[in-house]
RNA sequence: GCCGGAGUGGCGAAAUGGUAUACGCACGGGAUUCAAAAUCCCGCGGAGAAAUCCAUGUGGGUUCGAGUCCCACCUCCGGCACCA
């Protein structure tokens, strides 16, 4: 055997090896113990580096774990190819999409397979070909049968850098998710998901969700916003002029129809339908349509201020408070959303921003909640009680509780039909049109005589055309295809055009892992019976980046594709892992995540082949908590492959040993062990119990690796050689045996290589996960800390049998002890056994 | 502002309420070597000559015993944020 860790010969060799055996091959159908491991699918940006990298090798060693375990694991792997890069590299460089996709597709390909990554490449999926996304839509076709996608004109979020449209989720600070530009309110005819349908439920199900961590179940249960209240309707008081109104009352929401009798003005939303309306002829219109003017242009920036000046105007017109019959002022103001009903009942005395706002214009404010203390005085309030108390001036519900209060007042309103109990969600429906070309065409298709038709299902794909001209400004280059926009009315025969506009790339990704248990079967879009098999999926993987816009539609895909019939679980992830981002200081020294931008990309291509695959990916896992953030420092890639070689160098000089015919092949005896021997032998077990409990519950990859170390220690501190016993030997020989088990789910290369040293057939991978010995964890002795007042003051040897009175008997006879007791007076002794005694003295 | 999470050596980090600092990195010393690299051995929180004392962001509390549980506060990170 070589001395030195031939790493690159064995890595290729094994890749090689496994491709050739189909190790990662999994029959679907005729799998027993399925487990499905799932990774994220990376967008094809051509170049992998050492932060992404995390994501696989975490997933990797989870599949290689498990399927030692006995699972049969599916990993599979595609790519989300859609999306503006590749569009934007053909405006820059000419290189048609896809042509650019596949490319990328490839290279990203032998850079997960240099990782020793193994995935099941026959169940591969490729978002952006044909055979993927006339299936995206015909999905989009039975949401529109069933009303789930429709059609709305609406003041839509425009980023004009990247020319399209983009949803809620993707608006970040008021600034496009992708490239930053301040983002724009257009109104356009546009698709949507009736993702809201689906609010109740896909808040409901968190809590099923016990494999998920609490920080994405609260991110989403925040962005889905849920809140109880009440629409009021209030009377519009007629004008003066006797001229009429389109409508004769305001609705406004509450969530807080308790304090409604403390309500002194109504503040509408500058975009409320009405407004304009309401002030057409009033003295005060000009000055109202000034202001709706002024505060659409400042809605963006505004987003981006910590808090704007609440500003408004008085149109001139009286509302109704249905509840006392009182008049109260109309207002528009622009720190009210057209949100819910897009009017607010503004109580000044119980909200905060109601109340800056009454102060500024001088509107009264009125009490109607007194806290518990009855210490209000309105007088004296230098900002509003928004908080539980009891009602007063309230009418008939004065010196109610004000919890209860709403329950009567709600059922009040209902009662004299003037309002209703009312749910409202912050979420809103998912705008999934873009007016892009590297997208799935959406099936869709306008007739003069028969209006806007599905396409026939037979007729799918609607494939992307190639005779386009990619601009970076204008219309979406689809609308310049002749052969694409004229086309037959599905319905009447009659020329026709298409819809222009491609979906949103978060739908393709919303139902892929469905896709991968039919990946090749050309009759449908989902195989039922596979997916009831092997979903929900068992461990998916991924950047907590996702927590609330994949990760929310995957669900609500899911939900609706169940309700479609073709699945029969509501839930897609059984559990979610989310690894936490791999930083680096950047040239100024600061600590960023990796990004071209930042220039502190560590690329793999050098650092494997400096060091090899298994030494990057024992350091990726070695680096801290993978849920946890961590920072990629160069010395400690050095330490990994320190390790990997100081193995690889204890099983070469140790070979004939570990070899050796002449060392009888049976298993280790624990009755017939000298100490030393039992001693590693012990280690040998509490590592395989150790790493075993860590990978069950939380991947702790980081200590499991530690632990290993340790046992190589304890190995080192055997002191073997060929005079050594045979005992000896045999402990020897198991104790490297496991080390190469226990390392295989991480660095799998050496494994595999070191495996096959020791004498066995090939295919580490499928060899079983080592299990603990008990007999092995027994001790006679055990080393016990003795405290006194909770400070270590000696360690004591006692035997394993002791009874807790012999163990303090022992503690107390230590010398050291005594002389920490004398002149006191001991008042208690506790014994943890196997731990420690503590002796209470005064 | 609201909701999460975190704060432990020079650094990355360990620790079911039970001996704080495992494991690794860096550093120092030694062995080997003509020399170096590699490797192997030893040391490595602070103060102190030592006994011992002090250390897990700060201050309190519960407990025989707290990094861990409770209360208050400080700092950092993430999410949401005029949602009525």
């Amino acid at each position: 055997m070589q001395e030195n860790y031939p790493f690159g010969d064995i890595e290729t060799k094994w890749q090689n090896f496994w491709d050739e055996n189909g190790d990662f091959k999994t029959d679907l159908a005729a799998a027993k113990n399925p487990y499905y491991c799932l990774m994220m699918f990376p967008y094809p940006s051509g170049k992998l580096h050492v932060g992404h990298g995390r994501n696989y090798i975490i997933g990797d060693a989870v599949a290689r774990y498990k399927k030692m375990q006995g699972f049969d694991v599916l990993t599979p792997m595609g790519w989300d190819s859609f999306g503006l890069p590749a569009e934007n590299a053909a405006i820059k460089t000419g290189t048609p999409p896809a042509e650019y996709t596949l490319a990328n597709i490839a290279a990203m390909k032998e850079q997960l397979r240099a990782w020793g990554c193994m995935y099941d490449w026959e169940k591969e999926v490729t978002s952006c070909l044909p055979e993927y996304y006339k299936w995206t839509q015909w999905l989009f076709l039975q949401f529109y049968k069933k009303g789930l996608a429709y059609k709305k004109n609406s003041n839509v979020n425009w980023c004009p850098s990247c020319a399209t449209v983009l949803a809620n989720e993707q608006v970040v600070d008021g600034c496009c998710e992708r490239c930053d530009s301040e983002v724009d309110q257009k109104a356009m005819d546009q698709w949507f998901f009736k993702i809201t349908d689906y609010a109740q439920r896909l808040l409901d199900d968190l809590d099923t969700l016990d494999g998920w961590p609490t920080r994405v179940k609260t991110m989403q249960k925040n962005w889905i916003g849920r809140s109880e209240g009440a629409e009021i309707d209030f009377p519009i008081v007629p004008r003066a002029d006797g001229a009429g109104d389109n409508v004769d009352k305001i609705a406004c929401y509450t969530t807080r129809v308790d304090t409604i009798y403390g309500c002194t003005y109504m503040a509408l939303a500058p975009e409320h339908p009405e407004l304009k309306n309401l002030v057409k002829g009033m003295p005060q219109e000009a000055e109202v349509l000034e202001f709706i003017k002024e505060s659409s242009k400042l809605t963006n920036l505004d987003r981006e201020a910590d808090e704007v000046e609440k500003e408004g105007r008085f149109t001139g017109r009286y509302l109704v408070n249905p509840y006392n019959g009182e008049q109260i002022e109309l207002w528009v103001g622009n720190y009210v959303l057209m949100y819910g009903t897009g009017a607010v009942m503004a109580v000044p005395a119980h909200d905060t921003r109601d109340f800056a706002f009454a102060r500024k214009y001088n509107l009264p404010i009125k009490l109607s909640i007194q806290n518990p203390e009855g210490s209000l005085v309105l007088a004296e309030m230098k900002d509003a009680y928004t908080e539980d108390g009891t009602c007063v001036d309230s009418g008939d519900f004065s010196g109610v509780d004000n919890r209860e209060a709403i329950k009567q007042m709600t059922a009040l309103a209902e009662e004299k039909g003037f309002g209703t109990g009312k749910i409202n969600f912050r979420l809103r429906d998912w705008l999934i049109s873009r007016q892009r070309y590297w997208g799935a065409p959406i099936p869709m298709v306008y007739c003069p005589s028969c209006g806007v038709v599905p396409e026939k299902e037979e007729n799918l794909p609607i494939l992307l055309p190639t005779d386009v001209e990619f601009k970076a400004e204008g219309e979406s280059p689809l609308k310049g295809s002749a052969t694409f926009m004229n086309c037959a009315c599905p319905q009447c025969g009659g020329a026709a055009t298409r819809e222009s506009d491609t979906m949103d790339t978060f739908v393709d990704s919303s139902w892929y892992f469905l896709r991968y248990l039919s990946a090749r079967d050309a009759s449908q879009a989902i195989n039922t019976e596979i997916c009831n098999k092997w979903m929900p999926v068992d461990q998916y993987i991924g950047g907590i980046e996702h927590a609330i816009l994949h990760l929310l539609y995957a669900r609500f895909f899911t939900k609706a594709i169940k309700d479609l019939g073709l699945i029969g679980f509501d839930e897609p992830f059984k559990h979610l892992f989310t690894q936490g981002m791999i930083c680096k200081k950047g040239p100024d020294g600061n600590l960023y995540k990796m990004s071209k931008s930042k220039g502190n990309v560590v690329s793999p291509e050098e650092l494997l082949k400096q060091y090899g695959a298994d030494t990057v990916r024992l350091y990726t896992l070695f680096i801290g908590p993978p849920e946890k953030e961590a920072e990629w420092q160069d010395t400690g890639v050095e330490g990994a492959s320190r390790f990997l070689k100081r193995i690889w160098r204890r099983v070469a000089e140790n070979h004939a040993i570990l070899c050796g015919a002449d060392i009888p092949v049976c298993p280790p005896d624990v009755e017939t062990m000298e100490a030393p021997e039992r001693d590693l032998y012990r280690k040998t077990n509490e590592t395989i119990q150790q790493i075993t409990r860590g990978l069950d519950g939380a991947f702790t990859f980081n200590t499991a690796i530690a632990a290993i170390m340790e046992l190589m220690n304890a190995i080192d501190a055997l002191k073997i050689s060929a005079d050594s016993s045979d005992s000896a030997k045999i402990v020897f020989r198991d104790a490297i045996v496991n080390v190469v088990l226990l390392i295989s789910p991480f660095a799998p290369h050496i494994a595999e290589e070191l495996w096959v040293e020791l004498g066995h057939a090939p295919g580490v991978m499928n060899a079983d996960w080592p299990v603990v010995n008990e007999a092995a964890l027994k001790r006679d002795e055990l080393d016990m800390a003795v405290q006194v007042n909770g400070k270590v003051r000696d360690q004591i040897k006692v035997p394993a049998s002791a009874s807790q009175t012999e163990i303090e008997a022992i503690a107390m006879a230590s010398e050291k002890i005594q002389t920490w007791l004398e002149g006191k007076t001991v008042r208690k002794v506790i014994v943890v056994p196997g731990r420690l005694v503590n002796i209470a003295v005064s």
